[in-house]
DNA sequence: AGCGGTCCTAACGAAGCCCTAACGCCGCCG
DNA sequence: CGGCGGCGTTAGGGCTTCGTTAGGACCGCT
């Protein structure tokens, strides 16, 4: 059986989590700390790690250093809206996938299936190409047609929330309270602008665009 | 016996509720605000949750959100006339259905036991076809015949009335009250126009409707 | 302190949407 | 046969929304 070990000092999504992937028929061991986890994962080595960034005792970063001094072992990370930044650094020390909060629990699942049947070590598919781009959502790069393409933190997380969605149309308030947080409802003039700096990095023609469409008083739509 | 969760600020309104959900047999608990909600639902998770958009202290997307995170529960929103935005956003959140106050208990009934049949973990039936179209209503996306059709925000409110209610005649007054809100009740030629867009839209011949039907001095009928 | 970069606010044409009004058409009734 | 009301359609003005540019505030870094 595959062994899971969930670190997650929450103890409702710690229980929830359990039940879940006992469910499916995963081993699961817990660890509310991050040393818990590091003591418990050398102690039985498991086959997966589920990674709670918020943890009270020590930096997600500092998690995954110490599990990657030795082992391969699949990372998934979960990380809070806040957490952004912690996100990124956790990917660069080694995370292999990531799973914003709140999230559905069948997406959870399907990321740790394909970190399974990959094995060890291996990217999962955040990579989405649209016309001449390529977005590498984990390792947080865009080439375009050979180049590099840099984009703004901000920048990046309108363009996970989109790329994340493809097809479906986001209103402008789901925009907002994602990527600006709870308080900036009301500023669709920053969500324009941004859409703006998006379609001029990343649109053939910025003022045609034919991936990053507008729905006017509606909101915005990815298309790949 | 089947547990309910009750979110909802107004003390009579939320009497109302528990009474006649009671009544019918259901085990009721109850929060007035939505941090109470989530804490309530993580510590017995229920079997179906109803919630009211318009609380003090968070968005109702956020509630959504929250709930979502870990569970599929099936929600449903009750929304004032004044929350047409967050009811979408809701939904796009991960409602499952809603209904729009004020309203019948019967329909709120009935629209609860529709859910508990589906059990948890089913999606609701964002998908609907008819004629040459596929309409998708989460994604707010129609193609008819390998083309996309755009709609306007009025138009899809419209469509996505007529479409919940296949088979049903909707009187005038219903609709423009649903789309319009108060205040709007006797713009009939508004109605006249947006209909005529739809079928315009939607139809083989718009000249000759097939789905979006008429009936002379009663109202519209939308009919798969 | 200076500087590059990022983020936010304000403002302004341009485009799109919503509503009102008006005109034909049809069926119904006197 | 003529009036009447409901329906569908078209056209135009007012308003909202969108895309864009410019400018200033706020970092972290050298």
């Amino acid at each position: 059986m595959t062994r899971v070990l969930v670190v997650e000092d929450e103890p409702q999504l710690l229980r929830a989590l359990g039940i879940n992937l006992r469910a499916v028929r995963y081993d699961v061991s817990t660890a509310a700390t991050g040393s818990d986890a590091l003591r418990l994962a050398a102690e039985r080595p498991p086959d997966l790690v589920v990674l709670d960034l918020g943890l009270p005792d020590m930096d997600g970063t500092e998690v995954v250093a110490g599990l990657r001094g030795w082992t391969d072992v699949p990372i998934l990370v979960l990380s809070g809206r806040s957490d952004s930044g912690d996100k990124v650094d956790a990917l660069d020390a080694g995370a292999d996938d990531y799973v914003t909060k709140p999230f559905e629990m069948d997406e959870l699942l399907a990321r740790l299936r394909a970190m399974a049947r990959r094995g060890v070590s291996n990217e999962d598919q955040p990579i989405v190409t649209f016309g001449a781009n390529t977005v590498d959502l984990a390792a947080r790069r865009i080439s375009r047609a050979e180049d590099e393409v840099r984009l703004t933190p901000t920048e990046w997380h309108l363009l996970e929330v989109l790329v994340r969605n493809p097809g479906t149309l986001l209103s402008q308030r789901q925009l907002l309270l994602e990527v600006w947080g709870p308080g900036y409802e009301t500023a669709r003039g920053n969500l324009r602008l941004y859409m703006g700096q998006l379609r001029k990095k990343l649109e053939d023609d910025p003022a045609r665009p034919v991936h990053l469409l507008n729905e006017p008083g509606m909101g915005y739509r990815f298309q790949p």
